[in-house]
DNA sequence: ACCGTCCCTGAATCATTGG
DNA sequence: TCCAATGATTCAGGGACGG
């Protein structure tokens, strides 16, 4: 909501105290050189990481900190990037300022990248410190899947342990294994595997040390509810804040650079995410088709169609020289809308058969009054087994 | 070849001065707890560490850094083994004693290990800070295999740049690709994911903090030859040592406690090092799914469960208190097998209802006699396509 | 009698090996 | 292939203690 430009100290003494919720911050990482990237606009970009010495790198890093301590929620928290030139001595001013014991993890990002062959082992991660205000941070446990080492079938069922600390099976008062609660998936790890941004990515705007999207929006997520205030005091690019707003929350972002501004600026404008294979999985948040509706495309081999209200695919092959469609029923659609809208561009394409993926169910009493003989109308599996546990 | 009882910091002093090639350290972590593990035979080894203050902390690794200094050979290197709770204070004194220019890497070690509750990330990595002794240190590069999303051209083409500084693919006078000479593999990363020691591993001694011989060994592969020598001052359970003759290097222990001294000298007689499944054939061995199973299953937003085979998944919310298993008809699979793996499934785990996906039409002339109350089958959509497009 | 803090115990967790 | 077992770490809850 907020792009500032300017001194980062100055700016963020202009903030209310206790009115963010979450900061990422991804200071110069202290590599004593000038930081540089050429764009495809053979614009070069560039900011200074020389520094008199560390003490004065930590003088500069404390005073900020300080600020964005203030400025935070009791809730709040603080994500601090950095690399393995200087991630000690930031810890210890984190550790300073918030307090040893508001550490709460070290997070690994984890790349692949290609480097030149120095001596020793490629640079294959960076470190993120999160620190918290409060005890009483916000906290959203994301849950990933089970290890496929994992027997799930043998967690199904509860155990206790004996006062020998031997593990055994509860049994009901038949001798019948007692099955446990429902299981939700595992926390999220603090080691996090996220590609390096392709440099040929689209998502690239030629600044240096830009952060992949995935990132921010992990730690956003993790950290914040909609609506709540992002702060990013070395903004960069901007990566932050389209991440921000991807995710609907406010965003405030203050860097000095005035090219860095207006890339920003640009950016939120046009959000342009890379379409790199190995990014897909985590941006279906915002694509056209929905990743439930990819799914079942995926599931019949169907060609996706974009942007057409009345189809959404095609099956792999033709039937009596024609194409097949598809059309999968939308949230807000009844199945007759749904029926009529594949209809109608069947009509208009001169197509002979069609295919409706019913999602959801609808209050109409005649729903089959419709139907017609060349559209079949398959239920999502889902519906089905409502449908029949609700017979149960 | 020499285990040592007593203060290491006495014992270190009797050690000739640039004599050793590789010291791999694993202090006390500053948990501020005492750190114990109960055996199988009901031994408990234990070790204290609890300290007065960081300062304490760092004195007692100080002195102690300086004396390994000492006893390293100017080819020489360190591995410090640390976690989250102090590695910044760690790497402080490192940086003290070796320099910090004489810092080469931060290993992360990674791993995945049974969850709890934590309000946060889980804790899944622990860091190992690499220094040498000098800029001539050795350095063994381990060449991995390439990653799968690696383009193969990139490996086997040989590229030139023009002279705009763009990549190009180098041609023969036929204009044919030019093939590089053999490419070796990617040089080894800094971050390292070996599976954690488990609870029912054979190698586990009943030692805590007792670390896999499989990370030893990889530090002993890059910074030594054979017939070098490498010292542990901390040698606990004798991990170090037992890796060491493994890969026929000279070793040096040391340590405090009487038992710890008795378990390395058993272990060092009979070498037991865990080869399971996972370390042979990796994880993904253990995933066995075809997309096509993967692609059913996330569209019921199942649980996967691998590894069993009468189930492949479970619906996400449980129904009437059970889970419900789903089970996907395989390629070489009647319907009325499926079923019955199933229904086998479901008696063993105590459960109440299941789902077939049925993928595939069988010959089967009375597929219906078989089907039970308890078991939904549902068909493919392919199926259902099929049908109907049969009927047209 | 009441509160906050500290310590101890108990429950829960799941990746992995072993039988 | 299937079944059984294990433990480092966490939180929750209860009891002890001191103010």
């Amino acid at each position: 909501m907020t792009i500032l430009q300017g001194d980062n100290l100055e700016l963020l003494k202009t903030i209310k105290s206790s009115s963010v919720d979450l900061i990422y911050m991804d200071p110069p990482f202290f590599t004593q050189k000038t930081q540089k990237l050429s764009s495809k606009d053979n614009i070069t970009y560039s900011f200074e990481d020389t520094w008199a010495s560390i003490e004065d790198y930590k003088c500069f890093l404390h005073n900020r900190l300080i600020e964005c301590k203030r400025v935070l929620k009791d809730s709040g928290s603080i994500f601090v990037h950095c690399d393995k030139t200087a991630n000690h001595h930031i810890r210890l001013v984190l550790d300073d300022i918030f307090g040893a014991d508001m550490f709460q993890n070290e997070i690994i990002w984890n790349y692949k990248r290609w480097s030149n062959s120095k001596k020793g082992l490629l640079n294959n991660h960076q470190n993120i410190y999160f620190y918290s205000k409060t005890k009483k941070f916000k906290f959203k446990t994301i849950y990933t899947e089970y290890s496929s080492t994992t027997n799930l079938d043998q967690i199904l069922v509860e155990r206790r342990r004996d006062s020998n600390s031997k593990t055994t099976y509860k049994l009901d008062d038949n001798g019948d294994y007692i099955l446990s609660k429902e299981k939700i998936g595992v926390p999220l790890s603090d080691v996090w595997n996220i590609p390096f941004l392709n440099p040929k990515a689209r998502e690239r705007v030629g600044y240096p040390t830009q952060k992949p999207i995935l990132l921010l929006e992990q730690i956003i997520r993790i950290a914040t509810d909609e609506n709540d205030v992002v702060l990013d005091p070395f903004c960069g690019s901007g990566t932050t804040l389209v991440a921000s707003k991807i995710l609907n929350r406010n965003y405030i972002g203050i860097d000095l650079a005035e090219e860095a501004i207006s890339i920003t600026k640009q950016r939120l404008e046009t959000i342009i995410k890379t379409s790199s294979n190995l990014l897909k999985k985590g941006i279906a948040a915002y694509k056209t088709k929905t990743e439930e509706e990819e799914n079942i495309l995926k599931l019949l081999n169907a060609k996706v169609v974009q942007r057409n209200k009345g189809i959404d695919g095609f099956l792999p092959q033709h039937f009596q020289d024609k194409p097949i469609p598809i059309k999968i029923q939308k949230k807000n659609e009844d199945l007759n809308d749904s029926i009529l809208l594949l209809q109608n561009a069947i009509k208009s394409k001169n197509l002979k058969f069609g295919i409706v993926i019913k999602t959801h169910t609808d209050n109409l009493l005649f729903e089959s009054e419709v139907l017609s003989k060349n559209i079949l109308v398959i239920s999502h599996f889902e519906l089905m087994i409502e449908k029949w546990l609700n017979n149960k």
